[in-house]
DNA sequence: ATCAGCATGTAAGGCGTTACATGATTCA
DNA sequence: TGAATCATGTAACGCCTTACATGCTGAT
């Protein structure tokens, strides 16, 4: 395990319920993923050629005519670096919010920008919601597939933490709002 | 505005309040901004260069006897230049959570693997935050500065939301172990 | 025909962390 | 006197993003 990109955990995650190409792959994390990690074609086909020479994953044309297509296969390797990583206790869980952050320093602006900051994330985190919802809904008959509960548990903190967002942001503005009256 | 590093708003909102010094700024951030901002000495110290450079800061020895100190003030391009990000209508809020992305892939191990992870990602939350609500608690007499309202916002949106994580913690908790007794 | 989407990759740069290096001061 | 904390900084590296470069395929 002498490299330990993060997003080579998630390929072999991927790849360890299918094989996928490494464009297969970006839709996947594009998908339910990106609400807690993310991926980009600059660092997803390097981490592929690193895992294959790693042999945590191997490759087979699976060309379509003359499109090159190269479909990726996890490797037993692979499958034992990915279970070493899930028993290690010790998990890396960043937030960085922008928005807290101007939040933070709105005293050096004025009110009404404090409170235009808190809408315009409220509103991100509302479109977010809905998509969450579907995903929640969509996963909730988890009877049948092992995986489908743990996608629906990560779907279920998602729309969970937005609603927590969403009432924070009534009580922040409406705290905003009676402030800037009385004052 | 041809630099945009982030850090360079956080200190510029830091001095914005009170002269500090670099490793002041540190101190700062390690506080309350920790939750939703990080800062190291590495990036914090060549960041104070670049803004004086700028001209966003400017810089004055402070030093006690023969211990080198320098503390740095903000300039008014300085403040015009925090202003104009708050007015930003943008703003990055990235979330990403290793445990969930361990939740995510746990059909690759078994499901104490699972609900080990949810629990340490319950207690490192739950240590947190008491922390936030001593926070909250300390600034919740609102009415005499300004800032402290802001202050109280970002610590309840912390406080608010890890509530929210360890309510889903215990639903997770529960589901896992209920499936597990039933298969 | 042309445009969106499929498919693979490289290059440059951004931004950050960790570890290292140095030395003063304060307190037990 | 030794450890913790104050205080500033550099170097190396890690990891990711953005932009670029290329070409095929399917649908309108």
């Amino acid at each position: 395990m002498a490299r330990e990109k993060k997003i080579h955990v998630v390929i072999l995650g991927l790849l360890n319920h299918e094989d996928l190409t490494g464009y297969d792959i970006k839709k996947r994390i594009d998908g339910a993923i990106r609400f807690f990690w993310n991926g980009s074609f600059g660092n997803i086909y390097p981490a592929l050629k690193e895992l294959e020479e790693d042999k945590l994953v191997k490759s087979s044309k699976a060309s379509e005519g003359a499109r090159e297509k190269i479909a990726y296969h996890i490797t037993a390797r692979g499958k034992k670096s990915l279970e070493n990583w899930l028993k290690e206790e010790r998990a890396c869980n960043e937030l960085r919010y922008e928005t807290l952050l101007k939040l933070f320093f709105a005293g050096a602006s004025d009110r009404e920008t404090a409170l235009r900051n808190i809408e315009l994330f409220e509103e991100e985190i509302k479109q977010d919601l809905q998509i969450l919802k579907m995903h929640c809904k969509a996963l909730e008959p988890i009877k049948e597939e092992e995986d489908h509960l743990y996608y629906y548990l990560t779907a279920l903190f998602g729309a969970e933490t937005y609603e927590a967002y969403l009432k924070w942001c009534a009580k922040a503005k409406k705290m905003l709002e009676q402030q800037s009256t009385v004052i």
